[in-house]
DNA sequence: CTATTTTGAATGAGCGTTCAGCAAATATGT
DNA sequence: ACATATTTGCTGAACGCTCATTCAAAATAG
């Protein structure tokens, strides 16, 4: 009595999270998929890995599964459990860099709602996502023993200081504040990382509550540029 | 040719760090050490293993020879590897507390004085080292997966936060502030911890620099009640 | 001597990696 | 058109290594 299964039915295989059936989905299924489609697909999956599981406890088997394919996969499309787990940081970093990127470019050429725009945009939902919050922590409790994970988690990184330097330095000449800007940047920033920190450890915090916790800040250090609502 | 080694010379197995090294001389060295006493130096050296290699790397047999024992020795004190990493948080987490209530008994009854204390115990020196920070971050990092760690882990747990936020109402109500004291509480608690983050990576971040950082937001947040030397 | 602590070799489970082979897609020949 | 060969994507069993755990024996303490 031997069945004869129809393989490649993704759709039979495995319940598949919304995110890696949509990676697997900007092409067709099956064996159409295309290498970069696979790469995505298994990249989400690495993802939901770490989220339910955390790093030490991601397996390629679980990868795989997450994935709907086969155990093998991961080293066939990539070449190594530790490749795919720095091209998941790398495509994390790269949507990072580009988000905080596109919110800068539409926020106009004042420096105050620049500011509000770059910090909004660290609470967007794209962005900050339960699943990917705990991916980014996962990162973050290896990258001081792995140059290379630290690398990449300064996604939030010079650039992006630099910028938040400069707009700082710019209100605080524009509204005669008297902080010292490094100071205030640095604690502004890692305010905003601690929020994420909270969040991902999920007690009651949401995404709302957290961003109103930054504005608030935002208020008590810029109160000559900012309201709740946003930048005069 | 046979070599009879002495067994038990501590000094000579391995050179041990300066915590594991004081951890086994508070009681004699050798086989005297109480069972308390090996408790302590092997947590200590769990806490160098996590540091110089992570979460994910560190083994039984890295802590064992970090302490300068034998490879079994780990389940004879602890049941298990889980048991000796919980037992190591928990120490930590103990510490962290008794260090803030320590800082806040000596601070006074004035408010300000109070909430500065808090703050400058986080970076004081015997709980802000490289390693206790980089051991947190490891933690941080499986805390999502893992209850246990997770409840461990809020070691800024509610009573710290509460206090916090008490002492934060206080301040707005004798400064006539008009922020908002939860967003506040929690914007500043997350900055700390975002430092500690900071901290940890290593770029060129010092204690020092931190703690300025974390001033100038109080600075900003309670103009009439600190100056950059202290509380008024 | 008895009890306690420590050792280190043995065990076995778990996991990353490899690879021979299958099947779908595509190319080539007739 | 059809048959055949080649390439490409994928599978899953097998392999070997790492590491937590176990335990009998040794060392030491009382």
């Amino acid at each position: 009595m031997h069945l004869r299964l129809k393989k490649n039915e993704t759709a039979v295989r495995m319940k598949l999270t919304p995110e890696v059936r949509e990676a697997a989905d900007t092409e067709k299924r099956g064996r159409k998929a295309s290498k970069e489609t696979r790469r995505q697909q298994l990249i989400e999956a690495t993802i939901d890995s770490l989220a339910k599981r955390g790093y030490s406890e991601t397996t390629l088997a679980d990868v795989a599964d997450g994935a709907g394919l086969s155990r093998g996969i991961v080293n066939f499309h990539f070449e190594s459990k530790e490749k795919l787990l720095i091209a998941t940081l790398q495509f994390m970093a790269d949507e990072y860099a580009a988000n905080w990127g596109a919110a800068l470019e539409k926020a106009g050429d004042k420096a105050a709602a620049q500011l509000w725009a770059l910090v909004a945009c660290d609470f967007d939902r794209k962005i900050c996502t339960k699943r990917k919050l705990a991916a980014w922590c996962a990162f973050w409790g290896e990258a001081k023993s792995r140059p290379t994970y630290q690398a990449l988690c300064g996604a939030r990184d010079v650039k992006y200081q630099d910028i938040f330097l400069a707009l700082c330095q710019t209100l605080k000449d524009e509204g005669g504040y008297a902080y010292d800007p490094d100071g205030m940047t640095l604690a502004l920033c890692a305010s905003m990382e601690g929020l994420w920190l909270r969040l991902m450890m999920g007690d009651g915090l949401t995404r709302e509550k957290a961003f109103a916790a930054a504005v608030e800040y935002l208020l008590v250090a810029f109160p000559k540029h900012f309201t709740r609502e946003g930048p005069k």
